[in-house]
DNA sequence: CCTACCGATCGGTAGG
DNA sequence: CCTACCGATCGGTAGG
């Protein structure tokens, strides 16, 4: 059940690396090391001790880098929520055309959960294992963040490019595609992150029923059209 | 949250119903209260106790009903895959067109994750909490009903009838947007059940880009198209 | 960074 | 269907 075990032998009482230089580094490592075991094994069924091994010292030492497994687990999540929301606003600064804002935002919204498929994957499983106040603190950015699209898809309709029965299902069916990638997505498959992204900015459109811009409104033949 | 508490009270040996009669009631009780608290707690968080207490009884006296936490978690998500892929050979075996093949496998797909909130959404986050021998009979299952959407694409893309890079990933993309309503949808909502089966099948055609049928090939202006 | 250990929890069994 | 309880696990602390 545990991991980089490196046996029962030559680890009593190994000394310290040469005066606290890598601290800072061992602390990465141990949220790096927990990160890829919430996401095999689960936030719950991961024990100190687990994390521990993985980074080559025993459970009780990780208190000396952490306040406790929770902090771990919120840490990661707020970051991954922090992260997608920057990434957003960087999408749809670069660009008036709401299309265009659409469809970066949706290839930043690919490329984090294909790139930081672990943090996804338990950001959106572990949800329930932070406590109260982180959990509130990861849910408010994520109604920021799915507002995000709800708006621009709302504008897109205003403005006559899109065209959705509901923008708010029309977001959520944007978001939830991306964040199934995180679930089975795996480098060196059949596209390469830049290639699935740009092919979810177009799947984007197409839920969006986007026109071509342009001054003649042109006819198209899609349900909902 | 708890199901049939008498209370407290009136418990402490209750002798046993006029023989044998409606144990079969009382273990669907026990599963509908274990899948209630799975979805909310998280199946590891979730102890027997729990259980016990939901349906008025003590935590050993389960074992009278269910053989284990495992059996009742293991049930609940065979079930679930094998009610998918019924709903999904029936939604296909009522029409030969492609199309109409897409739009009520999707629907099937949507109404099942509506429906059954609680069954989609512990089955897509717990499975890596079963035992080998489970998760083996349940990730087959989900092949299987992956499949089903990924041909059912590939032959309308073969007929003409669709447009898509990989029909792979068109049917990831579908599927992945049904187990999203599971994560959010509650009735009572802006969308009926029905309404929102019917707006994703459309969604669904306007992702692979579906062309109307009929003699004459018709433009559109999709990207991609 | 370690060992020793506390306090609490939990799935399941024994025996009635 | 109950109480009593076993055996094991776990997060975190004490003290070095």
């Amino acid at each position: 059940m545990s991991t980089a075990q490196g046996g029962p032998y030559e680890r009593a009482h190994r000394p310290t690396r040469p005066e606290g230089a890598p601290t800072v580094d061992r602390r990465s490592a141990i949220r790096q090391a927990a990160l890829r075991l919430f996401a095999s094994q689960g936030y719950r069924s991961t024990t100190m001790t687990d994390i521990g091994a993985a980074v080559g010292i025993r459970g009780p030492s990780l208190y000396k880098h952490v306040a406790s497994k929770h902090e771990l687990l919120a840490e990661i999540m707020i970051d991954t929520m922090d992260q997608l929301i920057a990434d957003n606003a960087a999408a749809v600064a670069g660009t008036d055309d709401v299309r265009e804002q659409l469809r970066r935002s949706t290839e930043a919204h690919i490329r984090y959960h294909a790139r930081h498929r672990l943090e996804a994957f338990v950001g959106n499983r572990e949800i329930g294992s932070l406590e109260q106040a982180d959990q509130d603190r990861v849910l408010s950015r994520r109604s920021d963040y799915e507002r995000r699209f709800r708006e621009l898809i709302e504008r897109g309709v205003a403005e006559g490019a899109f065209c959705v029965r509901s923008a708010r299902i029309a977001s959520y069916s944007i978001l939830d595609m991306g964040i199934g990638v995180s679930s089975w997505f795996h480098e060196g498959g059949e596209f390469s992150v830049d290639q699935l992204a740009y092919h979810y900015g177009d799947t984007a459109l197409r839920i969006v029923g986007a026109r071509h811009p342009g001054p003649a409104p042109q006819e198209h033949d899609l349900p909902l059209g």
